[in-house]
Order: structure tokens, then sequence, then C-alpha cells
RNA sequence: GUCCCCAUCGUCUAGAGGCCUAGGACACCUCCCUUUCACGGAGGCGACCGGGGUUCGAAUCCCCGUGGGGACGCCA
């Protein structure tokens, strides 16, 4: 059978991380598998749902590169489908209509929790054979509720936790549809399984209470059971569950912070799934590696030091034309054209940066001046040593702009003064580039330019 | 409260009964390289939640604790 998953978000705020791993575990299962992977979005939460999240998770998506074969489908244009499998459960009697309000509702989970009991709706509404349903009360939209069975066990063989069994007395008759008539999320999600062949859901392990009145339903359609596996939930850096409010951000942010994708998703993939000692690779090689079978069942905690060391890896892989253009986006006031090559720049710059944008703060000095060290200054450029690098500023004027011939004239300014290389390097460190520390500084100064570093020396 | 799930270095993990005096990676520490800071290289520190079983043998299997998490919506 031709796999088939699908990443289903609902678009009521931006594609996180969590979502981003679920995402890219289902993707890389379909291409592995050589199936198909769908998106589809789970608008039926009008309220919350907005174009804006749409977007987001589709740009989300996009930067990470995880393409979809179908869709996005949307929920709410599903609509006229939804309603005729709801008449066809009520028809066969797997649903009914339930007049409970929900202050009534609201009543009886308190009273059920008040006895700790596990709250859940008493089957009031269900219809039983012999049993007398309550006068329908006038005015009242009735919801609609999915006869879940009473005895037994439903269980399923979960590729990630293993088999996981719940009674069917924990369950309760789920609302399938609310008062306005909109079918709720369990009810379409069942539908939409079902009706795009999914053939393996891969979804958060905030699912896996679900998952039991999903099967009943699919059973009660004589549809066809995927098979389930649920990915566990992934922690801040503080070991805190990640919320709105507390570290959840989007994987936008960290293009914004300067992360490539290929790191991000390196990082995610390592997350909760391992292949052996392996811990860099691609996603061609993660694709062919993939699978269910070593997914972690256990929540893991994101560390962003090592998300750095990934980054700080593929910067220093990347083509450097990219992460020029990586530069300039992030630069936007800097004139490039006032000094020097920028993928030269780059090439010298890029295995000292953790993320772009510590790459576009570190090469601001060769093309503006650069804001003195004020502590280095007063450290490394004493009154003594001013003439001696002044008066190597005028040799710099007649020497071969390379930077082993700088080098070689440093060296021997050295020499004569009997001094260590430092005594020179540091005061042209911070004269050349404000700080106290910098790349090899004969290759600054050739990159800089003669009249350039001469310019700078003389300001002192 | 009820039900479900989880548990190896600080963190991510390897581990499917003997290959484990528990391996790798990030971080940290030391040394080397060096012109500063990085990069790179070589070392080091560091873990099987507890208790019972099963077995010749358990990180691995079972049970009970403990701890953590999730779910219990006319949200998804």
């Amino acid at each position: 059978m031709t796999v088939r998953t699908r990443f289903a978000p609902s678009p009521t705020g931006f594609l996180h991380i969590g979502g981003a791993r679920t995402a890219l575990f289902s993707w890389a299962y379909a291409r592995k598998n050589k199936g198909s992977f769908i998106l589809r979005i789970e608008d039926t939460d009008v309220a919350r749902s907005t174009p804006e999240a749409v977007q987001a998770i589709l740009d989300g998506m996009n930067w990470l590169g995880l393409d979809w074969d179908e869709g996005p489908f949307y929920q709410m244009q599903r609509m006229d489908r939804y309603k005729q499998v709801l008449q066809q459960m009520l028809d066969a009697g797997n649903a009914y209509h339930c007049y409970s309000s929900k202050e009534e509702l609201e009543a009886l989970r308190e009273q059920q929790m008040a006895q700790n009991i596990k709250p859940r709706y008493d089957g009031r509404w269900r219809p039983e054979p012999g049993k007398t349903l309550p006068a329908i009360p006038q005015g009242i939209s009735p919801v609609i509720r999915f006869r879940n069975p009473q005895a037994g066990l439903v269980s399923w063989n979960d590729l990630v936790k293993g088999t996981i069994s719940i009674s069917n007395e924990e369950l309760d008759d789920l609302i399938i549809a609310r008062a306005d008539g909109t079918p709720t999320y369990n009810f379409c999600v069942v539908v939409d399984d079902w009706e795009m062949g999914i053939t393996q859901v891969i979804r958060g392990d905030d699912h896996v209470n679900n998952t039991p009145r999903q099967i009943n339903m699919l059973m009660a359609l004589g549809a066809a059971i995927p098979q389930y596996a649920h990915l566990s939930m992934i922690l801040g850096d503080d070991g805190q569950k990640l919320s709105k409010r507390h570290g959840a951000v989007s994987v936008m942010q960290y293009d914004e912070d300067g992360y490539l994708p290929e790191a991000v998703l390196n990082y995610l993939a390592r997350l909760g799934w391992s292949h052996g000692d392996d811990e860099v690779f691609s996603m061609d090689q993660f694709c062919a590696w993939f699978d269910l079978d070593h997914i972690t069942p256990s929540a893991a905690q994101f560390n962003t030091e090592k998300l750095n060391w990934l980054n700080a890896h593929y910067i220093k892989q990347a083509d450097a034309g990219y992460l020029a253009d990586e530069v300039k986006k992030r630069q936007p006031a800097l004139n490039f054209e006032s000094g020097p090559e920028l993928l030269k720049v780059v090439e010298l710059y890029r295995e000292r940066a953790n993320t772009l944008n510590e790459l576009a703060a570190g090469i601001v000095y060769f093309y503006q001046l650069p804001v003195i060290d004020e502590a280095a200054a007063a450290k490394h450029i004493s009154p003594e040593i001013l003439p001696v690098i002044h008066a190597l500023s005028d040799a710099l004027a007649m020497v071969e702009w390379t930077a082993a011939a700088i080098h070689e004239l440093i060296q021997k300014s050295v020499t004569d003064h009997a001094l260590k290389f430092p005594k020179l390097a540091m005061p042209l460190r911070v004269m050349l580039t404000g700080a106290g520390q910098s790349p090899a500084i004969d290759a600054v100064m050739e990159l800089l330019g003669r009249d350039e570093v001469i310019r700078r020396i003389r300001a002192f």
C-alpha cells in the first residue's frame, strides 16, 4: 500500500518548533517510503483561525523546504462532505442529537469532579432500546454526539509508543457537530484521514487520548484504521513546556536570528530520533535513513547550544555567495561598494560565526570606521609603541600588498625593535578593527586595502 | 481526582539479556596549534530514578513505588 502521511495544523498561530518537527517527521516518512505528504489546514475553529496564521504556517514550511504533494486542503471548504457523513451516521444510528445545554453539562462536570471521577457525558440523550428520552426542549438547537461503544477495549499498536489500550468505559459520547451544525475536530479528522487515504498518522502525543475515539468512529464508518505514531513533545531550553508566553517561537524567528534552515532541520531531526552515532547529515540522508522505530517515546528538551554548533557547521559549509547575500540582507545600511569584496570578507570571517547575524555584525568594520574599544586601546596602544607603528605605516605605503608581504614587514619591524609579535599586532588590531580580537591581522590588512589601513593608523 | 504516557551523563542520545569496567554529540575543563579571539586537533569530567522479582547473567523483561508529562471543551 502506498504510504500517505499528512501534517494537519490549525491556523491559530505560527508554525513553532514542535509543529515543525511533527511536519518534518511526517514528511520524511512519506519521502522515505516514496509516498505522498499531504498538507491539511484544520480551520474549523472559525473564531481562532486566521488567514495570517495560514500564511505563517505556509511560510514556515517553505523556509524549511518541507514540500507537500497534495493540498493545502482546508476543512472549512469540505463542510458539505462532513454534513453528508454526519447525516449518514445519524441514519445508521451511530450518532444522535443531544439537547443538553452548556450550563447543564458544566454542572454535570463539576459534580463528577467533586466525586473524584473522570468527567464525562452521562448519555442522557443517548437512545437505547426501551429507554424513554427526555422531552425535547423548545428553542434549543441540538448538538450531535457520536454513539461510542460502551464495552470493550480500544487498542492500537502505536508506532512510537507500542501498544496502547483504553477501555471504552473511559470514553463518552463526544460532540461531533456543534449546535450551529459545524462539525468538530475529532470528526473532521476522522472523515479526512479516511477519505484522504492516510496510512500513517504522525502527530503530537497530546492526541493519544483522541485516538481511541477516532478509531471508534472510523470503525463505525467501516473505514480502514490508519497506523498511528505519537511524537512526544519538545520542552524549552529550561526544561519547561513551550507555550505562547514561554519560549514558543515561530520557526521564522530562527531565520531572523540567523539560523540556516539546514541547521534547524538537522537539529530537529536529531531531537527524538537517532541513527546510531550520526549527528550531522543532509535531508537526503535523513530521508533515506528515517524510520519510526528509532523515535524516542520520551519528551526532549531543546538545546540552543547544540543548534548553534550545527549552525556554525553549516555556515562553514555554505556557499559563500549565499552567505554574502544573507549578510547584505542583514546589514541594509552598509555600503558594500565602499570596501573590499564581500565574498572575500565572508570567507575570512565565516568560521568565527555561529549565526548569520554574528557574521553580519562581525564584518561591519570593513565597510565603516570601527567604534574603538577604549579598554582594548588603553591596554595595547602605548605611547612607546606609537612611533614604531607610525614608522611601520610609512613602510606599508610601499610594500607589495599581500598578506604574506605585510606579515614579513611587521615581522621585520618586530625584529628591528626587539619586540614580540603581539606588541605590534595588537595595537594594529585595535586601530583597524576597533577590538582586541579579529582574524589574522595581515589578512585583515590585505582585505582592508592599503589606503584604508594607513588612514586608520594615522588617526592615532 | 480519573485515565493514558514517559524515565541512561547538565542536554540530545546509542543500547532490542552476555559485545557495557555503558558508546557518540553539545556544553564544560586541560593541553596542542597560534599573532588576539575563534576554528581545528588530542585528552578529561560526567548517567542506567528507587525497591523487589525472572535469569547462570538485566540499562535491557515483569511488578510495585517515586518523579515528570499529557488528556479529561459545542479548542485543535
